[in-house]
RNA sequence: GCAGAUGGCCGGAUGGUCGCCGCCCGCGCAAGCGGGGGGAGGAAAGUCCGGGCUCCACGGAAACACGGUGCCGGUUAACGGCCGGCGGGGGCGACCCCAGGGAAAGUGCCACAGAAAGCAAACCGCCGAGGGCUUCGGCCCGGCAAGGAUGAAAGGGUGCGGUAAGAGCGCACCGCGCGCCUGGCAACAGGGGCGGCAUGGUAAACCCCACCGGGAGCAAGACCAAAUGGAUGAUUGUCCUUCAGUGGACAGGCGGGUUUUCGCGCCGUCAUCGUGGUAGGUCGCUUGAGCGCGGCUGGCAACAGCCCGCCUAGAGGAAUGGCCAUCCAGGCGGGGCAACCCGCCGGACAGAACCCGGCUUACAGGCCAUCUGCUUUU
RNA sequence: GCGGGCGUAGCUCAGGGGUAGAGCAUAACCUUGCCAAGGUUAGGGUCGUGAGUUCGAAUCUCAUCGCCCGCU
């Protein structure tokens, strides 16, 4: 699996704005359009969830709930980050994955875009 | 048995399955495939000290400033660490705690209360022996520092003598200061002598003294090195010239709506070289003041020396994981006199980022050794 | 990796060894026909936490927790 490493890449899959929320994490997403590229992922869990190690828990179990539904699920030349949020430590496993699921699902049909109104491009500043 | 003290150790185990990151071997042009083996801690943490290593600065260095340390001796690469001792404090005790140099070098501060808070004097008070006055009550000169509600602290303390009243004025004991002797490397301890008491506290107030410290940090630093940029030379034709592409002249393409002329602007190709070091890559990067509940020797100990054995993550924003089963600890509930049985919950603190020695802080639960007090039994 | 700063009333901040303060906010009363403004008063504090120095600590020292900010 194709990893995002670098913070330019991080800014640009957040400033598209496109993102699916779960209890166990926040899904952000970045279209692409390169056919041959597998879908890549990134993966970030900020310090207000817990100390190193509880991040590091949350992180790990999300990237393998990512490593075998990613493949399938995730829409070719996208580049996808997945924020971690405190529930991602006990949350169980099988949800964890059902939520990946839905949320890649909805990102690809552009859910999104247009539910209740709130989708415009939102005003700037 | 109960309650403690000190030192040390461990801090889940086994297996299945799907994965992750290095290393080695084989195959392969390569991508990769197959096999083997390894993969977090006692604190990896906080970054509070000390070093190694690297670069910078500097003639060796010293001093000032600033910061740190602060009883004595030892230990160590070094330390603010550790060990042993001394002194002080706490505890019945095992044992624990202490920033523990200097206040007769100087400066500052000591609120409130109190007569007075640092100059030992004033004030209240006490005295009536001496001198003077007297209305015979006393008053003045004078003597004294015992007493004076306070306060954290009041100019040695207690007792006896002494006196007009008193006072180290005298004596005894305690304290204090200064020599001497003995023991100890020393801090210091013990003994005896002299002094008649002078020197309040505060240095985690300024300060003084002694000792230590040049600065930065692996994103240190070293090497390789695109792209772009620089220099030099060559490179196309014609003519003149020269010993010689030696020197010189002219010529090309593109740009105006088009044409001519003149002028202007822009543009080559190739090779070599060196500077700089960007993107990127390699090294630094783990064999080291290493580890061993191995042994011997020296030492009370910290530790040191010799011998034997072992190799134990080294990555790039960064791997060491997900799920399941059984067992082992633990907690709760129920049944049972008990052994035990059943059900549920459930695994401390915490994640290597150049390395090492310490300190500090966090930590479910458990184990071992030594010691102390109390109680009981023999 | 290296370094700096701040935690005091509900909020914003003073106070740097000697009784914890100001403004806003809250409550009561006065004023008004009623409200606002104004006036008078009151309540409200583990001074982040724990040790230590000192007679005495919000203040000085050490440790610790939390938050914020630089440099590389």
């Amino acid at each position: 699996m194709q990893r995002v490493t670098q913070r330019p890449e991080y800014l640009a899959v957040a400033a598209t704005g496109r993102k699916w929320v779960t209890p166990a994490f926040i899904l952000q997403a970045m279209p692409g359009d390169d056919i041959s590229l597998a879908p890549r992922a990134g993966f970030t869990v900020s310090k207000k969830v817990g100390n190193a190690v509880v991040r590091n828990r949350a992180r790990r179990r999300i990237k393998e709930a990512a490593r075998m539904i990613l493949p399938a699920n995730g829409q070719r030349g996208w580049a996808y980050v997945f924020i971690g949020r405190q529930a991602a430590t006990d949350y169980p496993f099988e949800k964890l994955g059902a939520d990946m699921r839905w949320a890649l699902a909805k990102l690809a049909s552009g859910a999104d875009l247009s539910p209740r109104g709130n989708s415009k491009p939102h005003r700037k500043s």
